[in-house]
DNA sequence: TTCTTCTTTAGAATAATTCTAAACTGTTGA
DNA sequence: TCAACAGTTTAGAATTATTCTAAAGAAGAA
């Protein structure tokens, strides 16, 4: 019998991600793997190259930087992650792959979800002829009082 | 009357962002009050710090990158540019000041605004505590169909 | 296995931006 | 008018984030 594949199991994690990788068309290596279980074994997460490097570091993965910037990109190529952009200069990856935008603390450089349902974009104009609209992103920016 | 050597001005045009600058404490510089001209001389417009140094270039304007990426921080920084952030690595400054918003075409890395009137965001969760609302920007990403 | 292809890696390369310290300029006050 | 100081500009080095390279290593098929 297979596991359920909802559920994160004890000994049957490495292999989740394993098929995760698979279904998308990914070969799971051990790193990809690896890098895998650190990104969607926990609650939602945004973070960056370096974060994630060391994340993978802290936990006795041995992967190189190059790797996880490849990493993060074929994952986003595949939608098991989103590409969220705030800063010039710098690149965070959300694991929340559901409708919803961010709160951007500009002076501490961390993003807060906000769940999709409150927010609503009305009034968007059409899109100029020849193209389609990819997506909407809302940035909602805050300072300390 | 002085002959002098760099106070050519014929129709006052200098001397108003000359004075524009100094409403905003900034010295009026031979290159502000240059960049100046170049920024705010036309209609709206989105440019990178590269974009700008290049045209001044064209225009006969000697500045340093280095004077270009100071002088657009401290123009937004007193109000007279808006920063635009819509991709990793890459910053645009905004002539227009008013509320508006921005389409995105990714593949050519251009900006166009939406007028501030017609994109309306409803449903905003207020800010944590501690926290205000500093701007809310909203980026429609378009692609080629 | 063995082969082929995809992947990983260290380190170099690139791109955008910031820093540094010295030279220069705008403004002020005498 | 001009000296003097503070603010500004500059070339080039430094930094940061990211991508590239080409060579060695691992995964899947037969």
């Amino acid at each position: 019998m297979r596991a359920s594949r909802s559920q994160a199991r004890q000994s049957g994690d490495k292999n989740t991600a394993a098929e995760r990788l698979r279904e998308a068309g990914l070969r799971p290596t051990k790193q990809r793997v690896a890098l895998a279980n650190l990104l969607f074994g926990k609650e939602d997460r945004h973070l960056s190259a370096e974060t994630l490097h060391d994340e993978a570091r802290r936990a006795g993965v041995r992967v190189s930087l190059a790797t996880v910037y490849n990493t993060l990109h074929q994952f986003t190529d595949a939608h098991l992650l989103k590409q969220v952009t705030v800063e010039a200069g710098r690149s965070y990856f959300d694991t929340n792959l559901h409708d919803h935008q961010h709160f951007y603390l500009e002076d501490e450089g961390v993003l807060i979800d906000i769940p999709g349902t409150s927010i609503e974009v009305a009034g968007l104009p059409a899109a100029p002829r020849g193209l389609s609209i990819d997506r909407v992103d809302v940035v909602v920016r805050l300072k300390r009082n």
